[in-house]
DNA sequence: CGAACTTATATGCTAAACTATATCAAAATC
DNA sequence: GATTTTGATATAGTTTAGCATATAAGTTCG
């Protein structure tokens, strides 16, 4: 069972955030210094409890070195097959990672 | 000079929400009777006024069939390029656009 | 163990997103 | 040119993102 109702950003965008952080090897105190948000905040964001403003997820995507991109909706496939498969020094998975890859479920 | 400091979404993607929604005969009030937001936020968000939550965002340009992806930065160009040649009957210049193109230009 | 570090939670406050309603100027339609 | 439609603005109210601070629980490390 995996549908567990979280009502702030996507699990793959909090995924994102998470796991590019530590891949920097930042601390959420770290991420609030250099983006300038309150520590508090990043966690409340992280954990699913606060919906960013577009600035916002845009501020923090950017500091890890994402972007957030308008796609039409047929092109999403090929978009996400080209994210999936670059050689970027931020994804570890690969192969290991019996979680989702799913879509979206995201959805207010 | 171009350089109007806008305080809410960044242009490409107010313009991607205004297009869409010319491009399918739409009114403020039919997209606002279809996502729920009253007419005048809707006013608000496509011209600048406001930015809007990541995931009211998401809602309006879902709407209007487009997606907002998370991508690493070095695949953006790519990304833009394989978004720009595609077959939509959404997107009408083209070629004719004297205008920007440019990349972005936001930031708090 | 104690100290520093990390993440999550709690409280109070401010700003702004969001709701609801009314209205006005301009454009479109008759 | 009157009516309708459309988009923007104004006011008032609710909710919540975002700010500041304190603290508790869990690491890590001396």
């Amino acid at each position: 069972m995996k549908s567990s109702r979280l009502q702030g950003l996507p699990e793959h965008i909090t995924k994102a955030l998470v796991q590019g952080r530590k891949a920097r090897g930042w601390s959420q105190a770290e991420v609030s210094r250099r983006v300038g948000l309150p520590q508090t905040h990043i966690s409340g964001i992280e954990t699913g409890r606060i919906v960013p403003r577009y600035d916002t997820l845009l501020e923090l995507l950017r500091l890890l070195d994402h972007d957030l991109v308008v796609v039409p909706r047929p092109l999403v496939p090929s978009v996400k097959a080209l994210v999936r498969g670059h050689g970027q020094p931020d994804e570890q998975p690969l192969y290991a990672n019996g979680d989702d890859d799913g879509d979206d479920a995201n959805d207010r």
